[in-house]
Order: C-alpha cells, then structure tokens, then sequence
DNA sequence: AGCACGCCGACT
DNA sequence: GTCGGCGTGCTC
C-alpha cells in the first residue's frame, strides 16, 4: 500500500508545495483541503494549509515528516475563497503559501481556532454513587448530568469552588471538552428609509441583476451611494450579505455612520486601525452570517461570506485598490472573479472611471448603468483654463486667477488651491555652483522645507537640517527653487493678508485625528483659502467652496507613462467634484503652459467620457493596454547593476513566445532609490494566454538564478504604473 | 523568507 | 586566540 501525503502550501516566497504525513492519531479523510496544520519546516514551526492528498513525492519517503497537529476540524474559508486564491497565485504569479496567508487574519495565520470555541465541564457517567460522600461534589455532579456540563461562567454564578471541580476530574467523573459557540442568527434587520430614488436611479436600480459585473458611471453628486445602499437592501432582505470596498482615504467614521444609520445592525469595518483581535472577530462575523454588511478596504476583498449577495467597489478608479508590493493584486479584479465564482453582482461605481473597466462596459462585458444627473439640482462645475505663457507669476499664481479668487472671497466663499507637492520648494540651489540638493540614497532632488529647515526626501523620507551655506563652495546665496504647498501658503498670506488660510496635506495632519479635525473645519468654514495635495482631492465635499485653483497641471500630464494622463484626468474630475452646492456652480480655474492641449481640452469641452474614447483610440492605435496585457518584472539590489543582470538573464533565457514582447531590461525611471538600484523588464503581448506561460517560464528562470540572492524582485501582473 | 553552516577580518 | 561579517544552501 502507497503512502498518501498531504499537500501543504507553507507560508514562503517558494513557488511549491511540500508534503507532509497526517499528523500523529489522525486519519487521513480528516486531512481535507482548505484545513490548517502545523508543521515543523526546518527549523521553524509554521501554519500551513492543506491543498490536497497525493501519493506521489519525488522525496524518498523517510525524508517526509509528517505534520505536528491538525488545527481545524472545518476549511478556514470557504471554497470559493480558496478557489480564488489558488486562482490569484497563478494569474499574479505569486507563491501560493503568500497568496493564502495575505487572505486569513493575523492572528489565524498564527494558528488561533478560526471559531469561537468555549470549554464545557462534561459528566463521565452517570452514577452519582461513584462520587462518594462529599455533598459539594455530589451536587456538582448531579447537576452536571441534568444541565448537560455546564460552562466556567455558569460554575462560577453556582458557587462551586475549584478544588471541588478539580477532585471530580480527578475521580474521573467529569472532564473539560471544547465546544464551538453556535453563532447567533443573523439579527432582524431593521433597514432604515431610503431616499425616493430619481428615474436614473430607479433605472440603474432595476438593471442591477443578481450575478454579473456592473458599471456604476455616475457623475459626482449624482447619488451612487444611494444606489449601493438600496442595492445592498435588497440583497440583506433576502438573506444575504454585502461586501462593499472602498479606498484607503474613504474608510472614515462617516462612511461607516452612513451605511450604520440605514442597516441599524450588523455594519462591520474592516479598517487598518483594528487590532488583530477585532480582526479576526469581523472575520469570523462575516463567515458565520451574523455580520450583513462588511467595509473594508482592499484586502476585505478576501473576507469570507456566509451567505454572498453583493460586492461593491467604491471608485473603482482607484490606485489603492492594487498592492504595490510584494503580493501585487487589484482588489478590483479579484472582486469581479469572486463575483463569478459566487454567483453574486458586482458593483464597480465611480464618476471618473478606469479606462479598462469603460472599455469592459462599452464591449458589453459589463452592464453599463448610467447616472447623469446631479441630484438636487446641483450644477457641474465650470472649467476655466489659464495660459500662464506670458504671464508674470506671483509665488505660482497668475494675475488672472488671483483675480478670481478675490472674486469667490468677496462673495464669502472659499477657494481651494490645489498643488500635488508638499514642502516648501522641491530643491535647494546654489546661485554660486549650481549645487543642487539632492539626496544621496536616491536620483531624487530633496525637498526644502521652511518651518524646520530641513531637507526631506519625499521618496525615502531622509531628513536633515538644510545648510546655511553651500556644501561645495561654501557660498551664503542657497535659493528655493520651484513651489510646494507651505511656499503657497506663505504666498497666499502676501496676496491675501486679511484672509484665513488653511493648509491640508501630510505634514500639516502628521498627528492622529489631525485629518478629520482640519477637514471638518474646511466644510464647515464660511470664507478663506483652502490648500492642499492629493489628500483634499479625493473623497471630502467642501459645500461652500466654489473655485477649485490647480495650480500645476502640467506635471501630471506630462510624462513618460501612458497611465499618466488618465489619472490627471480623472483627478481633474474629482477636484471638479468637491465644490459647488445647490444653485452655486463651481468653477475649476487650471494653470498649464499649455491651455490647447488636445486632451485637455476634449475633457472639459466634452467631457469624461469623450476623454476616454480618445484615450482608448491612442491605446488602440500604440498597442496599449486594455488591447493589450502587460506585465512587469520588477527587481532591485543594494549593488549597482545587479538588478539589470539579473534580469537581462530572464530576458536572455525565457523562451521566446510568438506575439509576446520582452521589453527591456532597463533601468527604473529612478533608478536609485532609497539605496536600492532599481529595474524592469517589460511584457507585453496581445495573447494573454501566451503572455502568462512567459511568465511561468521567467519565473522559474529568476528563481534558478544564483543573482536572486542579493536581488529583491517581483512579478506585477497588470501594473498600475511603469515607474 | 528564515535559519544554519562556513570561511575570512578587527578586537574583548 | 574568538566574535561576527554576509555568501550559499536548504526547507517535505
């Protein structure tokens, strides 16, 4: 008879399995797949997962251990999870021990019981004659047997003292047994009173099927939300459950409140700010049904659901939604995977789409539901484009905005100003030599910061004190160069002595609470100036903001990855969005050098989804993704050139496949960064089927590679962008 | 990734 | 003489 061993994917950065015997006393059919055990693997004790039984193992059979404990008597998720997972790590080309470790709790990682387990005292026999004369013990025992054991708790409330408990175990007349809670039923949903839905949303309310992926495209203010949230109902009141992500930035108490205030009950967050604990207790809230509603950010996408009904991805557009490193899926992509493989809807809403997912509905892969209109009556804001060519700019601001803001000011609104770069100036210069501060762990200028004078890296976050003089010529005349939000801030205080001004963005919210303390003062504010990066673009209404100010568009719209203009379009959108109320358009004023820019103009004079008709024709036309599949092999080594040999010998030795492109190696677009020297090698092809058993084979080509040791690399699958 | 083994530099 | 640097080999 053959031995049978388990299959075990063991939580490290190896593309295999490893087989293990049952562990001692247990029978093989306990072992199912989906179950965690512990096994020793070297030296170390780990939780691994069984992937199945074979009985086959190239290892001579005394060299297989067998595995120290079983952990679980059921799977630790559901089998579509596990499927998506298995699916996940072929599809990312990432170790599968990795893939399903990312998608359990901390604490289950670590071998805690996946359910809620709770010790009962148990009778041993019935006969109350066997415990002799003591009367405590006696009635202890008699009551065991009529109560069916009884919990710690309850022989607390009776009064029974442990050395009466402990002289029962040792006459073997009782004994502790684990037991698992039996969850409570999902709790009567109370849902809350919905809004009268408009046509658009009644309309995009009805088309909303039980399965299959949809495209919520709705301008900002048109209601999505109400959408989700009526959609949502309809899947609770049929017993089900809602799993709705949104992005890292939109997780805030308000959002929770918001989907609390209309489902009452069994709301669960999952936010970075949980402690492991309450982790795992949203996880196994959301296995046992008693969870109807699960928030969370990109790795919920992994939560367990008794009964699935719906997902909902929240601005759907957004960069958080991919992990940047090490296991780098689209939360997105998964959903609309796991919707399929569950049999659920998928919800992907956003007003600024992603040119993919536009693409999905336009072919029809998606349901395309439409919102159009802004619901109480709200205006979309105007865009005013300002050629700044000849003008003279006073710290960054052009005569005719300046005027435009004292305009919105004198009528007692406010203004936000918008620069994606904090700091003060984004280089220190010498007038002498020309010397430049630049940081020496990466190609990277370092910022100026005024109110500490100190020299930042904003890409490894080094600081020091800004010098007085300079280091090479010892000369006194060190001059800022270019803008940051704090040298506006001093600039706006000089153009608008007489205004309040308000500068959001990471350094000025560095302490906990700091955020929602500034954001809340900027929307209930009557009039001044609002200033900030990225983090006031997304997200937050300031209702009595009606000119939005962006100062600098043509750092984001000029560059060398095609994703570029995508994203300042979308962001374009999306500063548009945060303004304006009832009767008050909002107006969006834009600084370029360039105001006749094509696409920038056919996204204000024709809007978003023009835009993105003529983005998917130059994608077309250049052989760009969605027509094409990309991944990316990225690598990186502490020694100068490891990177690039490393991957010159993937490119080198990986088969060469018919319409799949190796592109490269070459050096990243900062190839120095935080010490690490920096590369990629791109592939490209319009067979993804092909493109994937490329990547299966450079793959194995990197892990043979004896480079691989002093080289950190990744496989990115999709990549979000080429830097 | 960990973790151990193993062979060459500056110190109690 | 040792403590410890990180090269390389392996994990069922």
């Amino acid at each position: 008879m053959k031995n049978t061993y388990l299959e075990v994917a063991v939580p490290v950065p190896l593309r295999r399995t490893f087989h293990y015997l049952p562990p001692p006393g247990v029978p093989l059919a306990n072992c199912a797949r989906g179950l965690r055990v512990e096994v020793s693997f070297g030296r170390q004790t780990l939780v691994g997962i069984i992937l199945g039984q074979t009985h086959h193992s190239d290892l001579p059979a005394d060299k297989i251990k067998a595995a120290s404990s079983l952990l679980d008597s059921a799977p630790v998720m559901p089998e579509t999870i596990f499927d998506l997972c298995l699916w996940a790590a072929d599809y990312y080309h990432h170790p599968i021990g990795e893939v399903l470790h990312t998608a359990l709790p901390v604490l289950l990682r670590q071998g805690e019981s996946a359910t809620r387990t709770y010790q009962k005292l148990m009778p041993i026999g019935a006969d109350a004659q066997a415990v002799g004369r003591a009367p405590r013990q006696k009635a202890l025992f008699e009551m065991l047997i009529c109560q069916e054991g009884l919990r710690k708790s309850e022989l607390r409330a009776q009064d029974f003292a442990p050395a009466v408990i402990k002289a029962l175990i040792d006459k073997q007349l009782a004994q502790w047994q684990t037991f698992e809670d039996k969850t409570p039923e999902i709790q009567d949903l109370q849902i809350g009173q919905h809004l009268t839905p408009g046509h658009e949303q009644a309309e995009a309310l009805a088309r909303i099927k039980s399965e299959g992926t949809h495209l919520l495209f709705g301008v900002t203010g048109s209601g999505k939300t109400e959408v989700y949230l009526q959609a949502i109902a309809r899947v609770l009141s049929a017993g089900k459950q809602a799993l709705i992500l949104v992005p890292e930035i939109g997780l805030t108490p308000q959002t929770i409140q918001r989907f609390q205030d209309r489902f009452k009950v069994g709301v669960v967050a999952m936010h970075s700010g949980l402690t492991d604990r309450e982790r795992l207790l949203a996880f196994r809230q959301a296995a046992a049904g008693t969870a109807a509603v699960i928030i969370g950010t990109r790795s919920a996408i992994f939560t367990p659901l008794k009964n699935p009904g719906l997902i909902v991805i929240d601005e759907e557009h957004d960069a958080s939604f991919k992990q940047q490193e090490g296991f780098r899926y689209s939360a997105r992509d998964l959903a609309v995977m796991r919707g399929q493989k569950e049999h659920i809807a998928v919800i992907l809403g956003s007003a600024t789409p992603s040119l993919e997912s536009y693409a999905n509905a336009q072919s029809g892969k998606y349901a395309m539901l439409r919102l159009n209109e802004r619901a109480n009556a709200a205006q979309i804001a105007k865009y005013n484009v300002i050629g700044i060519e000849h003008q003279q700019l006073t710290e960054g601001f052009s005569p005719p905005l300046v005027k435009l803001m004292q305009q919105h000011l004198e009528q007692d609104h406010q203004v936000l100003v918008f620069l994606n770069r904090r700091g003060f100036a984004p280089v220190l210069h010498c007038r002498q030599c020309l010397w430049l501060s630049t940081c020496h762990r990466c190609d990277a200028r370092m910022t100026f910061h005024l109110s500490d004078r100190s020299l930042v890296c904003h890409h490894c976050s080094t600081r020091q004190a800004s010098p007085t003089q300079c280091p090479d010529c010892k000369s006194r005349e060190l001059v800022p160069l270019g803008l940051g939000t704090q040298r506006l801030e001093a600039g706006l205080q000089a153009l608008f002595p007489e205004e309040d001004i308000l500068r959001i963005d990471r350094d000025s919210t560095r302490t906990k609470g700091a955020l929602a303390e500034k954001i809340a003062a900027a929307s209930s504010g009557q009039r001044g100036i609002l200033l900030g990066t990225q983090l006031l673009a997304k997200g937050h209404h300031f209702p009595n903001v009606t000119l939005v100010a962006v100062i600098d568009l043509d750092s984001g719209f000029y560059s060398s990855d095609y994703h570029a203009i995508e994203r300042t379009g979308q962001m374009l959108l999306q500063v548009g969005g945060r303004s304006g109320r009832e009767k008050v358009q909002g107006t969006v004023a834009i600084q370029t050098l360039f105001p006749e820019q094509p696409m920038l103009r056919c996204l204000i004079d024709d809007g978003y989804e023009k835009f993105c008709e003529q983005l998917l024709v130059e994608r077309q036309a250049n052989q760009l993704p969605p027509f094409t599949y990309q991944a990316v092999i990225r690598a990186e080594a502490v020694t100068a050139g490891n990177a690039i040999r490393f991957l010159e010998e993937i490119a080198a030795n990986t088969p060469h496949q018919p319409s799949v492109e190796l592109l490269g190696p070459i050096p990243s677009a900062m190839e120095k960064r935080a010490g690490k020297f920096r590369a990629q090698l791109l592939a490209s092809s319009d067979n993804r089927k092909r493109l994937h058993q490329t990547l299966s084979q450079a793959v194995i080509i990197a892990d043979k590679s004896t480079l691989n040791r002093t080289v950190r690399w990744s496989v990115d699958v999709d990549p979000f962008d080429l830097f």
